[in-house]
Parts: structure tokens; sequence; C-alpha cells
DNA sequence: CAGGTAACTAAGTGATTACTAAGTCACAGC
DNA sequence: GCTGTGACTTAGTAATCACTTAGTTACCTG
């Protein structure tokens, strides 16, 4: 006795990935129980199984969309960079992107549930699939040359495992010494600041 | 009715903790039974929470041993570095080191579940504290600056990364790309290799 | 409103698994 | 050779969980 309304299978099926991922970014895909996912969705877990098969496609669904995410984060933000602006800037402008879903961790650890699942060959070969496919647009988008797409690649990595640790709740040097804000990226964000509030007065 | 010989409980735990992190580095804290650990060691599997109480416990002692084996690693990595070796001989000794583990991949894999497993609120504090050792460690021994020390770590979990979805086995070119070896960290490889080679003449 | 279709569920099942209770067995010291 | 201590095991148990079978119910179409 579900109090759901019933809605198509295409249109389920996202509701039940956006749980999914709620629930394997903290759990993982072995540590989450199919049952937290069904419950989050109010749908019966049966249903899962007839819409995913098993619990693996449906991490691996999970998985595929949210680098789909963070790539559209990557897209939106090089687009707000301007046309013109130079590598270095378009890095810069999704960097900066990229840090301010730190609040939000989910996407982030989820990242790192798909890394530390990557021991199986399936989920690994997504992951690297994904992974591909982030690379090239970046580069593509930047048309910035090897060494900075590796440093900046490098940065991001350190800022999963940021989210990982939440060290924005710690209140010590040495967590604030490893948050990769370094101050011209603060001075980025300022300036977005002011922009939007300039755009909305 | 096992083969196994009688040994301290002490020396026991050690050969329990690194059969734990070679199972726990594979398939995670949730994704590791205990008897996978047990078989290795060849030990009936109620001795492991005799020794260690609960399955998280194990878990904790293998993620601390992991860290100080990595820690280990940099320390000989700086001491091999020379005394009047500047901050950034002294990194690029540390990182090269680092690199070098990639081949046996336990340790940096356990560390990707360490991270991945930081949603327990227990294991987030042993791996924030292990973490903090890491970074005092580092930034005493090379003496570098924050910015250089972040980029540093930054690389380092990069190479997690690069571990975790085996990009060494992955013939493209932006699997190539990723690898954070630079030039002249090929050339200190290089550099070592030939002093090794010297000396055992 | 008949009836087909597509969304969705109730009620299992067997396998796994963390953890326990109650020992047994080897060996050291006396 | 007895006895105590400490290493280690046998044999569970209760709970969880991925996945299945066999449906039922809502909604749309004619």
């Amino acid at each position: 006795m579900k109090a759901t309304t019933r809605i198509s299978k295409d249109e389920r099926r996202r509701e039940i990935i956006e749980a999914a991922t709620r629930e394997f970014a903290v759990g993982g895909l072995a540590g989450t129980p199919v049952d937290a996912i069904a419950k989050r969705v109010d749908v019966s877990q049966p249903y899962l199984f007839q819409l995913f098969g098993t619990k693996k496609a449906l991490f691996i669904a999970a998985v595929r969309r949210a680098f789909e995410r963070t790539v559209g984060t990557f897209r939106t933000a090089a687009a707000g960079a301007g046309e013109d602006a130079g590598p270095e800037a378009v890095l810069m402008a999704m960097g900066v992107a990229y840090h301010r879903i730190l609040d939000d961790r989910e996407l982030l650890l989820m990242q790192m549930q798909a890394y530390a699942a990557c021991e199986d060959k399936e989920i690994r070969e997504v992951v690297r699939d994904e992974m591909l496919r982030l690379v090239n647009f970046v580069q593509s988008a930047s048309g910035a040359p090897e060494a900075a797409i590796r440093e900046w690649l490098a940065y991001g990595m350190l800022m999963n495992v940021v989210a990982a640790m939440d060290l924005t709740e710690v209140d010590a040097d040495w967590a604030r010494m490893m948050c990769p804000v370094t101050q011209v990226e603060l001075a980025a964000l300022a300036a977005h600041a002011v922009g939007k509030e300039a755009r909305t007065k």
C-alpha cells in the first residue's frame, strides 16, 4: 500500500537512480541494501530489479549519471567563462565550479565509491569510459596542455578526498591547508559572487 | 584441523592485519567477508573476532597499518634524498617512492577504501588522524611551503585513482597522460636506477 | 464500461554473514 | 606427569539481503 502515484518507467528509473546515488554515495556498492533505495523512492523493492536487473547495474547507472552531472557542471562553467577565455581561465572556472559542489558532497562521494568499486571488471570499464569522456571534454573545452590538465585533475582528486573526509568540518591548520582553494580561486569566487549580485539588481 | 603452527597473539595479529589489507583493499569494508581473511591466514574465523572484536576494528587496524607503511616509505625516501636536499628534492624523492608502489597496488587501494568508508564516523576520525600524521611528516621532512605540499598531495591522490582504475594497463593517450610521472621524475627514477646499479657492482 | 496494458506489489527463498558459546588442544613450569 | 595458561576450533544463530514468482491494481482506449 504505497502512496506513490504511477509514473512512466523512464521517469521512475530516473527517480530511482537519483535515490540510488544518495544511498550509494555514503554506503558504497556492497554497503548499501537495495531496500534502502526502494524505500527512498517509496516503491517496492522487486520493482527495482524489474527495472535494472541487478544491484550492480543500478550502481553502474548511478556512476554514469554522476559523471554526466560532473561534466555538465564543467560545461556550464566553461560556457560561463566566455568564448575568448584562455585555457587557464577555463580550467579555473571549472575548478571553482567543482569546488562549489563540496557543499552537497553527494557527487564527489559517488565518485569515490566508483573508484573504490573498480576491482570489479565491469565497473572498472565503465569508470574508465566515463573518465575518458571527462578528460576529453576538459581538454577540448580548455585547450590547455597535458601538464596543466593533469595538475587540474590532481586537484580534483584531492577535493574528492577532502569531501570524503569532510575536512571542511575540521577546524585545524592542516585541514584548511588541504582544501585546494588558492588565493586566486578565492578571488574568482568573489568576482563571481559580485557579478551575480550585480546581475540580480 | 588447521596445519598452522601456534604463534603468539601479537604475531598472529600482525599476520591477520596483513591478510586483511589484501582483502579489504579489493573488496572494501562491506564487501569483504571476514571468512576470506581467516582463510588467507589459515586460521578459524572466530579467532579473528577474539583478537579484534569486530570486523570494523580489524578494518581500522588495516587502515592504520597502511598509512604507517606509506609514511614509512616517505621516511626512507626522504632520508635517501640526503640531509642537505632542498624541499623540492625531498618532495620529489617521496613522490617517486610513492610512484613505485603503483606496482603493488595494495597500499593505494587500501587508502581508497579508507576514504570510501569515511561516512562511518569512527573510521572518518581514524583517517583524519592518520592524514594529519602524514601531512605533518611531509611538512617537517621537506620544509616545503603549504602550496607545494598541497600540490604534492594532490598528485598523490591522483595516483590513488590511477591505481584504482589500473590505468597502467590501459594503452591510450589519456591514460598515459593521467599518470603523474613528469619528465623530471622519470629522470630521477633513472638516476636512482643508475645509482643502484653502480652500488651493486 | 469492457478489457488490455503497463506500473507496481506481497510474500517468499536460499544463501551469506557477523558474531557467539562452549569448548579442545598444545605446551611450559613445577 | 599434572596442571594451568593461552592459542585456537567446532558448531552454531539470528539477521540480512539479493533476487524470484506470481500475482494485483491503476489507468487508458475504444
